[in-house]
DNA sequence: AATGAATGAGTCTTCATTCAT
DNA sequence: GATGAATGAAGACTCATTCAT
């Protein structure tokens, strides 16, 4: 599922400084638990599965995670850390409110529609339960939403975007979009390019947001 | 999938008053597995804890439902099929497209709020994976777009609606915004009304719906 | 390992009040668990094991039981109270102090020598580590041992035994001694009657407790 | 299964001071493996426990034992070894018959109270199984038994002590006694002094032991 | 000699499903 | 139809042991 797999060829015999092994280990287990988890299901995967898609025995995992709950925690929790990573560098030198959630739009239909697997589990696996989604909603998904808020608001300060709507609401309505839009793709069978709908989607909302003079 | 598809004796259709015990206990597992489910979720919810809520035996559920898989599914479609009953028979009458949304928006957010395990069950169990999502939205949540979908191309038929986004983008983020609007409730701790969410959601949909010249 | 074992052919198909299954199995699997720590020992003993000797699935031991150690030790509770129950009803009546001891070192030793399993148990798997021991011994043995220094001091109180020693120190020693024989004899190959050790250690004990006016 | 039966380089005979470090690690290893079992119980003791508290690393142990089993075996004759080691050279030029006894009375409890881990080794660990004790007492136990025999065969020769009992059964009371002592004070919350107990137990035996003539 | 990361066999426990009553 | 005791397959987790370094 990543470069250099497990076999044994893999690791040239007489690498220098080599090692290119130490911490490589929880890092597929927790590629492989994302992998697993889209194909199967958050309740549904196995820990011999991950083990055996990581190329690690099932024990080997506990040396690393203190159980399967932690582990498909952990595995959330990194990839989405990723994400939130690339949408704030992305997102570096970006001023204009307008062009930023352009910005985010793409970002989110872009990051989701290159890796499926990814894609499957925020959209499906992530809310298996209220207490789960909760959890990871608490600590990783405001921050998500404050990045949507926050230039929702600098809009409304500087007039470009009507200020008599509150930003929660047009946070919800930017991100529910993106997220439905999502959420169609991996249903769908059809292999269409999802960052083809950032374009409309943000035109729809910035149409909506805009001031009743600010004719774009 | 639908009621009465599985006894062979079938409900007397004339049994006067003793009929309330008749083909009673289905119902009353379906209702029992929506309330587990919504408290345990979906993968955790035990065939037991739905036959004690029920008040029948184990054993009970295997003479009306094949198995566990069948009776969840059952049991989530038997919840939708009446919130998509509701909601086609408030829009009975209802002929403006803007109308329409606003209805369909309050009907959305208001029943919903009224049966929070509904709406637990619906925002987090239901897409627990993508295949079970695939099997629920292929059928009924289908029904539900077209709806939107339909008010949409007879708002852009009109002329009250832009007719230059695409139907599906608008129902996307039509849906999205009040999907996302129930999770942010569901994963609030405060109580706070719903519905009363429809209006500003509404607004700036429609806000960016409106065709350039029409200043509502 | 008791009468009608488990065999199908056991339950005779037109028994009139019948039952005789009613609450039989708890007690199948506590008599299979003394059986099977007595032969593998108690942290070897495998659930599978004790379910099989039971003639039940495993599973059913979870719908009597919470978790193996506590089944483990219900059975050597069960099993122990049994035992204490004959003491008390033998002694009933029994009122001369010295024919008290006898009473009790023939009880003691007869029952182990009688069902092997048990004596095993209590000689060797009881004594695991110190927290279980200590835990067995606070609830049952107490018991035991109180029943031994009672009988004691009333032999001091009327003067046939020496009241110039601990009753404590005599109960340690007489059940030392008896304790002492069952593990040899448990131990040795040979199978000597264990019951005839009793008089001789009796005689010991009883000499050891004379009052030095009292010749026998 | 005595010292020095395992390394091929055996400890060099004339090494100075660094020496200290030379098959020290063995020693170690028994040290841990015994505090340990103490601590946890012998089947609850994890080879990564001992190798932790022995200050080596898992795989170490396995350079000096074959497996757990046999160096959880190692600790315990090495420890009784000590134990009778010191009986011997205690009992050295002591003749009577009466103070033999008591000597090895005070040998007894007075080695088992100053070392408290070794004494719940011995009394509770060291039953786990028919099978593992019957090994034990085999070897070393019956060296013990050995010892107490003789002395009362010896009292019995010279007329101290009355003939007609079995000095198998006189040993089994006295060890039975001293150990059932032993037992009581390892499981008894209270720091009571266990050498005490020597003398009122040695008196009891002792007077049960007498001949009929002889007051002492 | 010493290490400790990795292994994977072994077991308890859960729970959907069956079926005799 | 209804029951619920019994079943047994499935899977998480532990830990003794190995072996490359």
């Amino acid at each position: 599922m990543k470069p250099a797999d497990k076999s044994p060829v893999a690791t040239p015999p007489n690498e220098p400084r080599a090692s290119q092994a130490r911490g490589e280990k929880p890092q597929r287990i927790l590629d492989a638990a994302i992998a697993v988890i889209a194909e199967t299901g958050y309740f549904q995967a196995r820990v011999s599965d991950i083990a055996d898609r990581a190329g690690v025995a099932d024990g080997t995992i506990y040396l690393y995670f203190k159980n399967k709950e932690q582990m498909l925690m952990a595995a959330i929790h990194s990839a989405f850390a990723t994400f939130l990573a690339n949408a704030r560098a992305a997102l570096e030198g970006v001023t204009d409110p307008r062009e930023r959630l352009r910005t985010l739009a793409f970002l989110h239909l872009e990051g989701m529609g290159r890796n499926r697997s990814l894609a499957v589990v925020f959209q499906t696996e992530l809310r298996q339960s209220a207490k789960f989604l909760r959890q990871f909603s608490q600590e990783q998904l405001i921050e998500y939403f404050d990045l949507i808020r926050e230039t929702v608001r600098a809009g409304q300060r500087s007039g470009v975007f009507r200020a008599d709507v509150s930003d929660k609401i047009v946070a919800n309505c930017f991100f529910g979009a993106l997220d439905e839009m999502v959420t169609s793709w991996i249903l769908s069978e059809r292999d269409y390019s999802l960052k083809g709908a950032a374009a409309p989607i943000v035109d729809l909302v910035l149409h909506g947001l805009n001031t009743p003079e600010a004719k774009p």
